[in-house]
DNA sequence: GTGGTCTAGACCACA
DNA sequence: GTGGTCTAGACCACG
């Protein structure tokens, strides 16, 4: 997992890793159980504060998307993908999508070309489809 | 217009106010010309600081969403969804989209179930559809 | 002289109203003692209001571009273009050609195009010519 | 970078502090990657309050001419004076720099001195020319 | 009436 | 330490 930070973004760079590792997740690079760095060496390698690492993998415990253990270290969880109450927990990308697909309709995006993005981008994820591969399909 | 806000929500109240603008012009509700309220009138229905509404419409303003006139107040702009170069100057929907669809997967949500919703929200915009009803696509 | 204002500029209208009344000076399409429409005919051409021409006219007048008489109306100033220490008065058109240079050249416009576009501005103006031509020069 | 402020200006003081760093990214004061004080502290030099600073380096930020970063702080975007898409999409100089020219013809200044100064002031841009000394011209 | 500017102080998020 | 947000009130410019 190669994370590429915007140190200019508006966008927090702990929410930044944040999203990387998600998206990691979803296009399969991150499947269930694969570790990721110790907190301290992405600090390093990352060129970064150590604290903020540790506030991303802190916020990614809390979604219920990666487990921390003191031996070894972070590790997607390996019920990611499954629909587990914890992971359903919390429904807000509903409207949060609801107001990005507006902001493209109103930019004068045509409506198909949203479309089509979002159905590449949902191709790209291989984290259902290793579902359906492993138990024959939800 | 209606707005609905969740002063304890992380989101800063001016975005707030932005995107249900946003919102409000994709699925209809203002269509290209209509007036907004005057920012103190909106502060003042709103319950909050008049500073924080203006500078939602300053935001909305610079994204080329509405317009502003010192003696009509705030109307929405009449190019809004028409593809215009300061529109469509933004593309940085794409990543943002990527990362809330890859949230929901992460969190098990079927792939159907998100494309669904996105054909739904799709769907509820009524931005598009209107012109070519109206004058058979400009 | 044809005014074509924008309302929604962030320009205020009696500024925009200024600055078409020089440049149309400048260029010839109004000569000295020329008449301009009356304040109230002006404001019902735009549309806009009575006060806000008056507020151009006395901005034009206190510049010493313009003479105004209870009967003849508005005219332009015959020394216009002359360097008569009224109109010499003010010279912070410097520091403000200087920024707007500066924004172009920062802005990635190479500095030949600039020079271009003022060369090509100035010998769009017949206003100097035109004193060559008749008293031969300075 | 010694910004010298009119506090009784017509011309707001967030814009005079946009303009003057404008100038000094032009003329070479301050490099690509320099970095500008931070809020507070420009506030406290220039003995304003530091809000009317953050609106500057917003605008700043904005046009492309600054990035803002929440460790460094501000500092001159490194693409600065490069011609990239962000930096040409406002070509509104133009129009402005027209209106100047004829202030200045209207009120007699002659055409060449005009030019004579638009020359020295491009001259005194160290910009465009640093490029070419130093990578032949990217 | 409208929006824009400046000031001021408190609180929070980020690194 | 940095910047960002929200609140608050006064004053001005515009139309």
């Amino acid at each position: 997992m190669q994370l590429l930070l915007d140190l200019d973004s508006e966008v927090p760079i702990y929410q930044q890793i944040r999203d990387r590792v998600v998206e990691s997740v979803a296009d399969g690079t991150l499947g269930p159980g694969a570790s990721l760095p110790s907190t301290r060496q992405c600090a390093v390698d990352l060129a970064i504060n150590f604290h903020t690492v540790n506030k991303a993998y802190d916020l990614l415990r809390r979604e219920g998307i990666i487990r921390i253990n003191r031996k070894s270290g972070a590790v997607i969880h390996p019920d990611v993908g499954r629909a587990t109450p914890e992971l359903r927990a919390s429904e807000d990308w509903r409207p949060r999508l609801r107001v990005l697909l507006a902001e493209a309709v109103v930019r004068g995006v045509p409506e198909a070309e949203v479309a089509a993005y979002v159905r590449s981008a949902l191709d790209g994820f291989a984290l259902g489809r290793a579902d359906e591969e492993k138990d024959g399909g939800d």
